[in-house]
DNA sequence: TTGATTTATATCGTTCTACGATATATTTTG
DNA sequence: CAAAATATATCGTAGAACGATATAAATCAA
């Protein structure tokens, strides 16, 4: 349980900065959703509705579990998003106590939009990810830890 | 500003998937942070302020840049942090408007904890990540776009 | 130096989202 | 058919961030 080796100051200055691009992701994210008239979680379960439709349609516990949400919680995204008529409910036809959910014309062309400037944005991110996932992946050579500093 | 190419069912699919994984990621920073008794932008606040510290002590405005919330929520933060003695704040000596913060011995002692098990999780979804941003960044070639389903 | 402007931090009231506890409807099990 | 399990829904609460605004300190103009 305990970690392997000492974190330098270093390690601390990585995490820092992948936590900072994470969050100028989400700002990115959340300023675009903004500007489409949605809250992020509104936006974050359109993406998820979309992208499950070709397992067939998501239910409401299904969509909890993708957004790692409880499931009420699921309930109530979805009543604000059926309020602005972008999602449906419709009974599931096998099981009574099941709801399938659908975009709505207005959801889909949203969602389009969004998702087109997010695959821009991340492919844009993509390269620093990748080397600050690379430089936490890996375990620097004995003797190198140093502050980095000056 | 219009989008390049039409978005395929595999485009949201694979958003969809990006996102799951970030959600996940978040959720195990969430559940890791509040195993440890703070709220999830606590841990983070610490974590930025430790990362920082190279450059010299952070002020409220520095590290509401890097947490990228408003300066006036940083405060707010602070005055959590330093309610539950993680944080202190000490006036800047050249500049009396400006706070700098400094971790507290208890403050360093879970931000190491929490930073350790972080560094793990993150190097053990480094793989899916690049993947993922790997599809995201790469134009598939014309007529590959399916549903990628079964 | 003094007064105006800018900058940094702080306060207040509000909103949004998720949660725990709980309720209802439907299916499955014995 | 009754009991247990499952899926969704409702209600009250809490945490975090925001806009608007306030205060203190530094800088600038003349």
């Amino acid at each position: 349980m305990q970690p392997k080796r000492k974190l330098t100051l270093a390690d601390y200055q990585t995490l820092a900065e992948f936590r900072y691009a994470l969050r100028g992701f989400l700002r990115f994210s959340e300023d675009a959703a903004r500007s489409a008239g949605l809250a992020s979680q509104q936006h974050q379960a359109l993406l998820a509705i979309k992208g499950f439709a070709a397992m067939g349609p998501i239910t409401i516990g299904h969509l909890a579990e993708r957004l790692q949400i409880r499931p009420h919680s699921a309930v109530e995204l979805v009543d604000r998003l059926e309020a602005r008529r972008l999602v449906r409910r419709t009974p599931a036809p096998l099981d009574h106590r099941q709801v399938h959910l659908k975009l709505t014309i207005e959801g889909e062309e949203i969602l389009e939009r969004l998702s087109a400037s997010h695959r821009e944005q991340l492919a844009r991110m993509e390269p620093q990810w990748k080397r600050m996932l690379e430089i936490l992946h890996q375990e620097p050579p004995p003797g190198a830890g140093g502050t980095g500093q000056e």
